[in-house]
DNA sequence: AGCGTTCACTGGTATATACCACTCGCGACT
DNA sequence: AGTCGCGAGTGGTATATACCAGTGAACGCT
């Protein structure tokens, strides 16, 4: 095992050796990685060393810890697709995986109540009620988001009678008759705070993607602000601007196929 | 210091305690953190376990690690909206932030020269030539994002002898009459590999965004390969969509004022 | 055969220690 | 007054060690 001599530091040279090998295919997905007292007798260095070693390849996604059961190289991740919004259902089927959803709240309550960035960008009076929907996205029974979403009450009246579990855009259009034609999103890579890691199912501090999201109907009306973690280390974000958003669109499965890995200086 | 108790990990109860005096503003932004073995005296933890929560705080981006001067603060982040694609200079002067481009690389190779990536979506033969331009954006001389982009020499002759340092997408309008109308972009969060840590100036290993880009023109030919990475502890990341792509659009910076932190389960 | 229990092994956390290279400010020297 | 050099202090890395709680397979028992 040569490791490049350029990079002092021994956990990093560690890590890109097995860097390498995963992308080579030496390590397919789901092959078990040495323990850390293994690797650390196996290249002379002391556990701890080892350990940032595969804490690097967890960060990055390549590798998966799974407790106190191992480590394993990680499946591959996931497409998401940000542009098509209500189609997530479709899309994970067609990666050939089971799409769930759980509804982990669903409640009407003031706008005063919640935290004051609700009210202004629903544009609510702190009186006012709000829907609120908490859900949590599954791909093969395995957690992948947390959905948090907030609507003006009085708008959609019997919003929370709907099954929630459907597509809540698809709901207000048949329902209500209001299509999103404005979105603003915020997207902001950072790692998992440790009270959102239980209902993720993961551990704390696995990079993850916040989203802040508000919509706007065809008459300027916000209809919804929503605040989202998508889990980075199993998903991959895709985004199509000025491309026909509905529709089976295999163009995009083709290209989304595998470009990845490598780049700048990289 | 009362340390919430439900999380018996004492790295982690010590970087939410500052993740609290951060956000509530007792540490403002550009103020020193105590040094590692400080804050181990203090605490009487072990310096390796302080470190480890400054680590945290580091990789969620509330906090700075300035080499062997010390740890601050973080500044507050950037916006960067992914959408108004040319408009990069505008957007960081009206942040109050002197923009700059370095070019660090522009030559024309053959396609077959580079990874196979490159001539696929950008539909060339191995042996035909492609404009390689690898460029560095920094706000306030501060290096945020690494560009790599690729493009079909034939169709841009003189590419190259345009000033690079402009926006590139404003060159192929106004020299080739060529407007990307169709694109497809991939983000994925990750962190800084090694390699391209040297030429950001920053540690290896922060969150970053990389994004892989192509593009097409209306009659459908890809005029853009394109791979990035911008650094996600400087940079907060805006998509604003079925809104005018072009203006002032005082609309967004009221809108991203102050739109971030808290969120499900948060 | 089927079941339950045990136990080696795993990752997660924490400590104490050490050395290095670099920064920055203080003080001495010109 | 200006400059230079040094040294205390910093983060970055690495070692050796220890304890805990959960996993999962081997093993023995019924």
């Amino acid at each position: 095992m040569t490791l490049a001599a350029d990079d002092p530091a021994v956990y990093r040279r560690i890590a890109r050796s097995f860097e390498q090998q995963i992308r080579a295919g030496t390590l397919p997905p789901g092959s078990p990685i040495p323990s850390e007292r293994a690797l650390a007798s196996e290249y002379g260095i002391s556990r701890m060393t080892a350990r940032r070693a595969i804490d690097v390849l967890a960060q990055r996604g390549l590798v998966e810890r799974r407790g106190r059961a191992g480590t394993f190289v990680a499946r591959p991740k996931l497409i998401w697709d940000f542009t098509s919004v209500a189609g997530l259902h479709e899309q994970l089927s067609r990666q050939g995986v089971v799409p769930s959803s759980d509804v982990l709240r669903a409640e009407t309550v003031p706008a005063g109540e919640l935290d004051p960035d609700v009210g202004r960008m629903l544009e609510l009076e702190p009186d006012q009620p709000v829907h609120v929907v908490c859900r949590r996205r599954l791909g093969d029974g395995e957690p992948l988001a947390l959905e948090e979403s907030y609507f003006p009450a009085r708008r959609f009246p019997d919003l929370l009678q709907q099954d929630l579990g459907a597509s809540i855009y698809g709901i207000l259009a048949t329902c209500y008759s209001v299509h999103p034609v404005r979105a603003h999103q915020e997207i902001e890579p950072t790692l998992l705070p440790a009270s959102a890691a239980a209902a993720l199912g993961t551990g704390p501090d696995i990079p993850v993607l916040r989203v802040t999201r508000t919509a706007w109907d065809a008459f300027g009306q916000p209809i919804e602000f929503a605040r989202d973690i998508y889990r980075g280390d199993r998903l991959r974000f895709v985004a199509e601007t000025g491309a026909p958003t509905s529709g089976s669109n295999e163009a995009m499965t083709r290209l989304t196929h595998r470009i990845h890995e490598r780049g700048p200086t990289g």
